[in-house]
DNA sequence: TCTAATGTCTCTAGTCACTATAGCTTCAAG
DNA sequence: CTTGAAGCTATAGTGACTAGAGACATTAGA
């Protein structure tokens, strides 16, 4: 049984960030110990990694939501779990494509780089390319960016 | 030259983000037209979609800023560049890498579903592996989230 | 040309996901 | 058994939007 503090800097995340997950229902009610202090096991600190984890790849808590669901009741419905996970995977898919291209272009800056000074950035225009976004703005009411 | 309405319609940013975007310093000031409003050129539109599409990837707006000033000044100093490049790649591999192991585990799912029920979930356990993450919370002080 | 609808303007307030502060209690090391 | 770190609740502040109110601008149609 880890204290918050303990489970906090196993997980990489901040003790006021834990609490406010359990406050909106994120994690469980964590077991208190005789003088109130919460108490967490491996399994929560597992769970805790993996929205911290989730977080920085840009998922939105409501979307982590739905994954620890399909994680905490795996014999539920193929139906839902189907529609979850291909929607998160078009959105990975997406993503993958736009971070490989970013990646490509800071790389050749870095390279050319090693020659004097760069005498040109190109990161806007590979991510102006707009063949990795075909269903977006291109057409239609244009959602924003979320 | 294009109103803010267009151009947000064609980089699928909103109209107000626009605005704040102006107002933050991350979009220099729009010129305007005789009656007060906004006008936009090409130039403009290719950095809005730059920043909706980096913003997407989960960069800060200040890192924006950054790359921006890349693009902006690409004759200046290769230090400056090297270190914000490099920076930035070191963040991307990572994601790059969390991105693709979610995807797996995301698609072994749809796979299994195909035959009924899926019998178990490890989205958890797929980011709960630190390998990917050896110069952060494993060690050291636990910046948390960001 | 008038007018109604739509778009844009500024300003303020609200939301999401934290993050920090204040003032208190509990725990554990010396 | 004290003292200092860590925990508690509750409230307020931050970053990045997002929505609403009320006024001015532009355009499409009668």
């Amino acid at each position: 049984m880890l204290t918050i503090g303990k489970l906090g800097k196993a997980a990489g995340v901040k003790v006021p960030t834990i609490r406010y997950y359990e406050q909106i229902g994120l994690l469980p009610e964590a077991e208190r110990s005789a003088g109130n202090q919460r108490l967490y096991s491996r399994k929560a600190l597992d769970r805790l990694i993996f929205v911290r984890h989730t977080r920085e790849l840009g998922f939105t808590l409501d979307t982590i939501r739905e994954l620890l669901n399909l994680s905490d009741h795996p014999d539920q419905s193929c139906t839902a779990v189907d529609t979850i996970a291909k929607a998160q995977l078009a959105e990975i898919e997406k993503r993958l494509a736009r971070l490989a291209s970013l990646k490509v272009e800071l790389k050749r800056m870095v390279a050319q780089c090693a020659g004097g000074i760069i005498a040109d950035c190109r990161v806007i225009e590979v991510l102006g390319d707009h063949s990795l976004c075909a269903t977006d703005h291109r057409r239609g009411e244009g959602q924003g960016i979320s």
